[in-house]
DNA sequence: GATTTTTTGATTTACGTACATCAAAATTGG
DNA sequence: CCAATTTTGATGTACGTAAATCAAAAAATC
């Protein structure tokens, strides 16, 4: 049987009501009487019961998910997530709310960050902007001591808790690895579509995507990357542009909106063998997964960074440890075969 | 905030005891009480709350993993991760037991099963044996009534709650097409080590293998079956033999034990061109990927797998309903890449 | 209609923790 | 050493549920 606070107290030799202001950081509590009921938690290992402890407080975890306002597959998924964990939220004492910002805006989202410094919820998840002002204000909120994790794209260098997304560095390599083998020997060049260089993890994953091309398929040449906005008409016109090149061979996708580039594909590629990678799966991707337009899919599980992000925050809002292995988000890399 | 038992019987027009009766199926109710009870919980969306149950009822959640004693890299990893799940188990309220059986033995199996009966855990994980008894064993059990999930290796027919694995028919498409897709133009054979044929889910990736290869890479032609018992040794001088054969361009490793087939590589096929596809992140084949022995690593998250039985059997055992999405055990796609 | 049986209500204690109150004790300052 | 202050103890209530007891009411039986 685990100790309770009644353990604590007898082993200490003072009563409940003092083991009750130590656990609870209230005030009147001398030093050494203090350090004698320290002593006992740590030799006793308590560890208090998280689930009695909301029951008497009442207490339900008031968590904010900050998310920028693109209109992609990707961010709908996400939201439709996050609904998913409110209907959860009675049973799991959050109480969730969502704060649409612009995209790729600092400033607005540095505006929505100080706001919350008033509001104190228990939590902050945020799909970060990468820019020096947002580190500034996700580090200040840190000080201030409110848990904060990135969803989706990280802002390293910051004081942020914990980072629920893939490594998207290594995704770019994976995606470069893959496309390579696939290839085999032929040699060509390949097209990259992106959404935008300003978001980091879009940078990233062609940073590691070059860097393995370069590295172990010397054969194969990246021509300058095509940026779509993560808008389809946008993104359809490039590819459909991009694809006059007869020297393309192979396409790597890293961005949203892969919708264009599966219509570009369909109308001008048909009677070609180019080998695609592309990001995220959608309705939209899996049907070009399994009519053979796309060759592999690399995917981050919304579903699961939300879930972790709320595990991490509920658990740093305790002071409590996570298990780490359970919180590191996979990235996932789909075949036709293996499909969900 | 969410009702209470106290709301259901102000709204059903009944005392607490008898909401409690009929909550905890309780004699002593009439019919009709006990319809306007229940109409009062659904009415008000009344969930009981977990917590505070388990914390009145002391309750613990007893659970049994049965676990073959198979000496292998990942049966050792299942059996840390249950030790982990051990250590939370204070904190999770679990209390949890393992119980190992001889490997492929489904008589021992049985054996152990019909124990169980009378031990009266309130959940059951096993690493099925796949044969009749086996699966009779495992119907008797659910009729009375115990959750039951398998791990690692399914029992399908059977009754079981729910199954924390893999679906390892695509496991050996997907390695099928990674293999044939790296291989591109390439004509040759492939080499196929396996555990043993008597275990389910080597069956189930050979199948997965074959069909794919068969359909889609008409220039691989499959060699005979190499059993390796998952033993170093046997593998390692079955993998050396079959190497002599000059028109092996490829290798799929699908069962545990891949020490020995790394050796045999790095001892007859270091100047060869293979490409090789195995199963189950080692120490061993980590290595072996990063320096390019092993082309591409399947894996199966044996942490995950044992947190999912264990939060599937306590929903069951409470009769809740559970997170599907996240009970999904994905079949994880390494390259040196994107290892963890 | 009286008796037995079944059903229901009222009440209490408990789980482990949080939090508040009031009194008692110990410590500090002058 | 007394007063003021700080520290500690004792105690009670609450959270939402489980489980038990005993009395009261209702229903079923004869």
């Amino acid at each position: 049987m685990r100790p309770t606070v009644h353990d604590i107290a007898a082993a200490a030799g003072v009563s409940l009501a003092t083991v009750d202001r130590v656990l609870n950081q209230r005030p009147g509590v001398r030093h050494v009487t203090r350090e004698k009921v320290e002593t006992a938690i740590r030799e006793l290992g308590y560890v208090r019961d998280v689930a009695a402890a909301n029951l008497a407080k009442g207490r339900t975890y008031p968590l904010v998910f900050i998310l920028p306002a693109s209109d992609n597959s990707f961010m709908h998924g996400l939201n439709a997530e996050i609904r998913q964990a409110i209907v959860r939220s009675s049973a799991e004492r959050t109480d969730i709310r969502t704060i649409e910002v612009p995209a790729f805006d600092p400033a607005a989202l540095v505006a929505v960050l100080e706001g919350l410094s008033r509001e104190k919820p228990c939590g902050i998840a945020l799909v970060a902007t990468d820019a020096p002002d947002v580190r500034a204000a996700v580090d200040r909120l840190v000080r201030e001591r409110f848990p904060i994790v990135t969803l989706v794209s990280d802002l390293t260098g910051s004081l942020r808790h914990h980072y629920a997304g893939v490594d998207n560095i290594a995704a770019g390599r994976t995606a470069a690895r893959l496309l390579g083998r696939f290839l085999g020997p032929r040699k060509g060049e390949i097209a990259v579509l992106a959404g935008s260089m300003l978001v980091r993890d879009h940078r990233e994953r062609l940073e590691g995507f070059t860097a393995v091309i370069a590295e172990e398929f010397p054969d194969l040449a990246i021509l300058p990357v095509l940026e779509g906005r993560d808008d389809p008409e946008v993104a359809h016109r490039l590819v459909a542009d991009a694809l006059g090149n007869a020297g393309i061979i192979g396409v790597y996708s890293l961005g949203a909106g892969n919708r264009g580039l599966i219509r570009a594909l369909k109308e001008k590629a048909v009677d070609r063998v180019l080998t695609v990678i592309a990001h995220e799966l959608t309705a939209h991707t899996r049907a070009a997964l399994i009519d053979n337009t796309i060759d592999a899919i690399l995917n981050q599980d919304a579903g699961h960074e939300v879930r972790s992000a709320i595990r991490v925050l509920k658990a740093k809002a305790d002071g409590l440890a996570v298990i780490e292995a359970q919180e590191r988000i996979r990235l996932d890399i789909f075949l036709k075969d293996n499909l969900p």
